[in-house]
RNA sequence: GGGCAGUUAGUUCAGUGGCAGAACGUCCGGUUUACAUCCGGAAGGCCGCAGGUUCAAUCCCUGCACUGCCCACCA
């Protein structure tokens, strides 16, 4: 027997078990089965298939990273020990337009932009990139403990992935469901790409509401000498009078009283001294400004389909780097949307058209990955028809061939699935998949490979034997913030492509806030690093207070009191382990049992024994429910509470007692290994290191490591 | 504008139609031979507000307030 400090050290432990877990091939089904059996049926005929969702290249881990995987983690360790076959494919994301954005900003600082190098060296940088720092979140998920499957590593832009990914996207085109066309989208001039609605963030923002004048075109051949002495005129309202260069129409509602005998009519757009009619559109919020809007189709999502309604004139005046076209006239060519907006207001000032301009609060569309204001611009881009596959999806999650938790995300899911629009799949970003078509430029949305992830990494479109064997999977978890960028396109390409849903299980687990309710951010300064938690207080004490912290569906106000208090738990176990050890060491002098006991119980049993071991007995089915439920925290809160306030503060404090009588020594002894054996196997699960080093030092006959020993019954 | 969630001890959160709970923190006391990262004890609550149902409401119903999140084309 090895002698245990008196204190627990993490620090000096995680990294050498980690290393042990991984050499000892556990993590991959194929190291399962040289301790598989079939008599007892494990390793053997039942699997269980956890999917990752892979982290960026640009990640780094935050506490967002480790939760998901700390509570993926729990499920897939207690699946192990019950015999499960298990695996876990671990992975990283090209991630387009984010990867892109960080090496363009490393080329800034040499002076260079992706203009400069061209398409293909700067590819060559990205991938350089990507081989110096883009695994690194890998090394830090080892910290965590996740028992994932190294040996089958993949990245979404491998060889067999790009294949995968033109597979499908042949697929669809094959179906004709991949059509190009021209629509509005969402422009960021900085990315030099469109993004979808998904990746736009709106903020409130203060901004001015310009009401501007347009002149009525007189039926001069009709007027009376009374109409002729005062100018009409139509009364907009708009925050964006630089886009008035591009308008073709003004558009009323037809219901609205004001306006009802003008519909049909004609007035003359300023500056530009084009007329323009005036339409009837529903869409049109009476209340709201005049009751009279500009319409400017190629500049306005909103716009653009009253002009698919009308058949109104696409006129596109500003460009793709947010500058004026020729277009937009001589006055104005060539300015920015800025300075032109100045401009604008300089001459309708002049002309005495601008009735008036009032503040307003309004939210402005950002783009999500680098804060540049959004330009909503008219430009070719290819499209994904949704109709279809969204309705495998529904159908799929509302038959419960995919089950949803906690379910008030179910029919949130439907919803969005019900009003999907056509996704638009082309982004004009260098970083990505080629859209495989002869002579295109664009690459296509990394959502798109994402979705594909579950039968991906199993060898799709190959008939792999992983594939047979591990597809569909059973279970993921993710955070709420992607269920529709990525969970429920990977159900329906699922769907698609295998015909099956690619998990039984989705799990949205609670986002992580700060202890005043805040979101965590890097730029807000109120992220919390993982890795320095981990530095601080070790990772199993990290992973029990974020299981600890994981009551329901709340989210969660991250309280580092609970991480210290997983600190000490674990140094409670530890001494508690190290007392029996200690007793063991002395009863086994007596005994000789040098090659170790049999982990069973004596047959001679006191009161006292009976009582906590039915009490533990009791405890392992709540357990195994509670972690199948995802009730983390009540899982753990109850092993902890029974380790600390039964087993140590009574059961062993009645055993020192009663130990001093020597024919009750071996009794208590065995006892004693007995109960502290099983809850170290139903803590493995949540702390994975400590409970592996205490188990390597107990005396047991035939026993492996606790990672794959036999979950308590 | 629409939807969802939350509001319970100093803090973070459980919970139940029948006397209000845990962890941490606070205070008091402990060198008990695994652990001071420990042990023993104590204080601390109009269960957001207002109505309703009920013998009985923190819990069920209605309304309101505040907080957070998601969706939406308010020009």
């Amino acid at each position: 027997m090895t002698e245990l400090s008196k204190a627990y050290n993490p620090n000096e432990v995680e990294d050498r078990i980690y290393k042990l877990w991984e050499e000892s091939g556990f993590f991959s089904p194929e190291g399962l089965s040289s301790v598989a059996s079939a008599k007892e049926d494990r390793f053997t005929s039942r699997k269980f298939v956890s999917c990752i969702a892979p982290p960026n290249i640009t990640g780094e881990l935050h506490i967002g990273h480790a939760l998901e995987n700390t509570l993926a983690d729990i499920i897939i360790r207690m699946k192990r020990m019950q015999g499960y076959q298990t695996l876990w494919v671990p992975g990283i994301d090209h991630a387009g337009i984010a990867t892109q954005n960080v090496v363009e900003k490393e080329l800034k600082k040499e002076g260079l932009t992706r203009q400069n190098l061209g398409r293909e060296k700067f590819l060559e940088r990205v991938w350089q990139w990507k081989e110096k720092s883009g695994g690194k979140i890998l090394e830090q998920f080892k910290k965590l403990g996740l028992s994932v499957d190294w040996s089958r590593l993949r990245f979404t832009m491998d060889e067999n992935y790009q294949k995968a990914v033109s597979e499908a996207f042949n697929h669809y085109k094959k179906k004709d469901w991949i059509y190009q066309g021209y629509r509005v989208i969402n422009w960021c001039p900085r990315c030099q790409s469109a993004i979808s609605d998904l990746e736009v963030e709106y903020k409130e923002t203060e901004g001015k509401l310009y009401f501007i004048r347009y002149p009525l075109v007189r039926e001069s051949s009709f007027a009376k000498a009374s109409e002729d002495r005062q100018t009409e005129y139509v009364v907009v309202a708009t925050t964006r009078p630089e886009t008035m260069l591009g308008d073709t129409a003004v558009a009323v509602n037809p219901n609205d009283e004001r306006y009802k005998n003008l519909i049909g009519k004609k007035v003359i757009l300023p500056i530009q001294d084009r007329e323009i009619p005036i339409i009837a559109d529903e869409s049109i919020d009476i209340s709201f400004g005049t009751g009279a809007v500009k319409v400017t189709p190629a500049h306005s999502v909103e716009d653009f389909e009253i002009s698919q309604r009308r058949n109104l004139e696409v006129l596109e005046i500003i460009d793709k780097n947010g500058k004026m076209t020729e277009k937009a006239g001589l006055l104005c060519q060539g300015l920015s949307t800025k300075d032109c907006r100045q401009k604008v207001i300089e001459k309708l000032n002049e002309l005495g058209l601008i009735e008036k301009i009032e503040e307003l609060v309004h939210n402005i569309g950002h783009c999500e990955r680098c804060g540049t204001i959004i330009e909503p611009l008219y430009s070719k881009q290819w499209f994904l028809k949704m109709r279809e596959l969204a309705e495998l999806a529904k159908k799929a999650i509302t038959t419960g061939s995919v089950r949803i938790h906690p379910e008030k995300w179910k029919e949130d899911m439907i919803t969005w699935l019900d009003n999907m629009h056509d996704w638009n799949i082309s982004r004009q970003i260098w970083w990505g998949h080629k859209i495989p078509i002869e002579g295109e430029e664009d690459v296509l949305d990394t959502w798109f490979s994402s979705a594909l992830w579950p039968f991906a990494v199993l060898g799709w479109p190959e008939k792999t034997k992983d594939l047979t064997e591990y597809y569909p999977t059973d279970f993921i978890t993710s955070d709420r913030g992607i269920r529709y960028l990525w969970q429920a396109r990977m159900i329906f390409s699922g769907l698609e492509f295998t015909g099956k849903p690619p998990f039984k299980d989705v799990y949205i687990h609670a986002t992580v806030l700060t202890k005043e309710g805040q979101r965590m951010s890097k730029s807000l300064g109120t992220g919390i690093d993982p890795l320095v938690l981990i530095e601080k207080y070790g990772a199993d004490a990290l992973r029990f207070g974020l299981a600890f912290q994981t009551t329901g569906i709340q989210d969660i106000r991250f309280n580092e009191d609970v991480i210290d208090a997983g600190r000490k738990f674990a140094n409670k176990i530890w001494n508690a382990s190290r007392f029996v050890l200690i007793q063991i060491g002395e009863s086994s002098k007596a005994l000789a049992k040098e090659d170790g006991y049999e982990l069973k119980l004596p047959s001679k049993l006191d009161t006292m024994d009976k009582e906590f071991i039915e009490e533990l007995k009791r405890l392992i089915p709540l357990a195994q429910e509670n972690i199948n439920k995802f009730r983390f925290s009540q899982a753990v809160s109850e092993i902890y509470s029974f380790f600390w306030n039964r087993f140590a503060s009574i059961y062993i404090e009645d055993a020192k007692q009663k130990i001093q009588n020597s024919n009750d020594k071996i009794q208590k002894t065995e006892v004693l290994l007995w109960l502290l054996a099983n809850q170290l196997k139903l803590l493995h699960p949540f702390m994975p290191f400590l409970t592996e080093e205490i188990w390597s030092k107990l005396p047991i006959k035939n026993k492996k490591m606790l990672l794959v020993e036999q979950w308590p019954k």
